[in-house]
DNA sequence: AATAAGTTGCACATGCCTGTGCAAGATCGT
DNA sequence: ACGATCTTGCACAGGCATGTGCAACTTATT
């Protein structure tokens, strides 16, 4: 009935009736606000997520066994995608593929941001850390590599520059959130701003982004057309609290 | 008795007796310890806080009346040393009078952390945002000097640049506490970090950093001796649980 | 329209935290 | 040594959040 037993994954054992179809939109609504408001408040109740997802408290429990069982999915995807962004495009030059890692980082601005809040604190930072390791790693190899080559800056230590590559990152992330950048100004932002801390001079850094095809900003606004029920990814209810 | 009457302050109006002087100290210990578990994690408990302090939860309102008189004085202590921080040196150059203030900031690492803590979140946020008004305000003016002498980059409006500054300052402070750096070390970072931000490409910024006698690691270790009981400013007390 | 799948509201238990009252200490100041 | 000044432990109230059991109710599916 209420307990927790949406089990709308794979092997439908269709004893009766197929599980409804709504259901599954409402779970993805939960994820989507949890994810927006996780990202301002590492702390926010379920009573607060169900309202943005526009259920009740309640609901939540009929698709989640735990608040942290939430939590996780939110986190899940947010890795899934982040690790997608994280595959190392084919370039050859470090700098301009640190500078694109870092452009397809901020088409995922809010997921990354809301594994960078679950990152800081937390019952499963270390999971949620664990599951940024690639990206990590990503970021510190292209750091050696440019290191190596000549073309980032050999006076801090790569392992010290990666970090503050990523600090430089989210910076531009918080930003985004906080002043409402357009997608054509972060994108050109998180490029400028990870090339400067890696030792580019702002004109040199400036020319390579124009100049590389590469680092052009893609076409298509992500804003997927909705699946069921409440919206999965924009804005999920307009509505406020259901009181 | 145990209510919160700890008037410390000028104008003793000894009515029967001085106050005793331990209780002084305490009142640091529990700020102190207050301040360090801040940093970690902005909603720790009084249990922890008054734990650190080598004090009983209880005793802890005999000093304040709430939770957050208590984190009011840290954020208060915290604006005051970063407000002498943030006064202009006497530096011509933009450029580097913004790396002397970044390291100036290093110096007050803790303090500056604690603030950026509370600022994010919590119900005090829009007061402790005020009291680093100025800070910011310093490195707003900063970056427009900067940008109109030419000696910065001006591809970005210099209000979101400073908000980078800002940023790469705290990726540098927070990497401190992660990692352990060195005084040196971290002064010499949170130079170059904002120096690249600001466009400087990365041997300038060292040769910068190298000959500007301004720039160069102040001596003294601030340990200052203990005034009293527990150790005001340093680390708090060796000891764990009281229990 | 019938029925299972989801949802809701309420009540309740639990846990953690803050804030207080009070009595019994421990400790500094004189 | 005396006494005021802290400190402590315990008990208790209140608040807020999670998680659960039920009995309705609404809605998608067949």
């Amino acid at each position: 009935m209420s307990d927790a037993d949406a089990s709308v994954g794979a092997a439908p054992v269709r004893a009766t009736r197929a599980p409804r179809r709504d259901a599954a939109a409402n779970r993805d609504a939960l994820i989507a606000a949890a994810a927006l408001l996780l990202n301002r408040d590492p702390a926010v109740s379920l009573e607060a997520i169900a309202a943005e997802a526009g259920l009740s408290r309640r609901s939540v429990y009929g698709h989640f066994a735990t608040r942290d069982d939430l939590v996780r999915e939110v986190s899940l995807r947010g890795a899934a995608r982040i690790g997608v962004a994280a595959r190392p495009a084919p370039i050859a030059d470090p700098v301009v593929q640190l500078a694109s890692l870092a452009a397809r980082l901020w088409a995922e601005v809010e997921h990354v941001r809301v594994m960078a809040q679950l990152t800081v604190r937390g019952p499963m930072a270390h999971e949620v850390g664990e599951a940024l390791a690639p990206l990590r790693k990503a970021v510190r190899d292209l750091v050696r590599r440019g290191v190596e080559s000549g073309r980032m800056r050999d006076d801090i230590a790569p392992r010290t520059l990666a970090h503050l590559v990523e600090g430089a990152a989210l910076s531009v992330l918080d930003e985004a959130t906080t002043q409402r950048l357009s997608r054509a100004e972060g994108h050109r932002l998180v490029m400028l701003a990870v090339l400067g801390v890696v030792g580019l001079d702002w004109r040199s850094a400036g020319e390579l982004v124009a100049s590389s095809p590469e680092l052009a900003l893609p076409a298509a606004p992500p804003t997927s057309p909705p699946t069921g029920t409440a919206s999965p990814t924009g804005t999920p209810s307009p509505t406020g609290e259901p009181a």
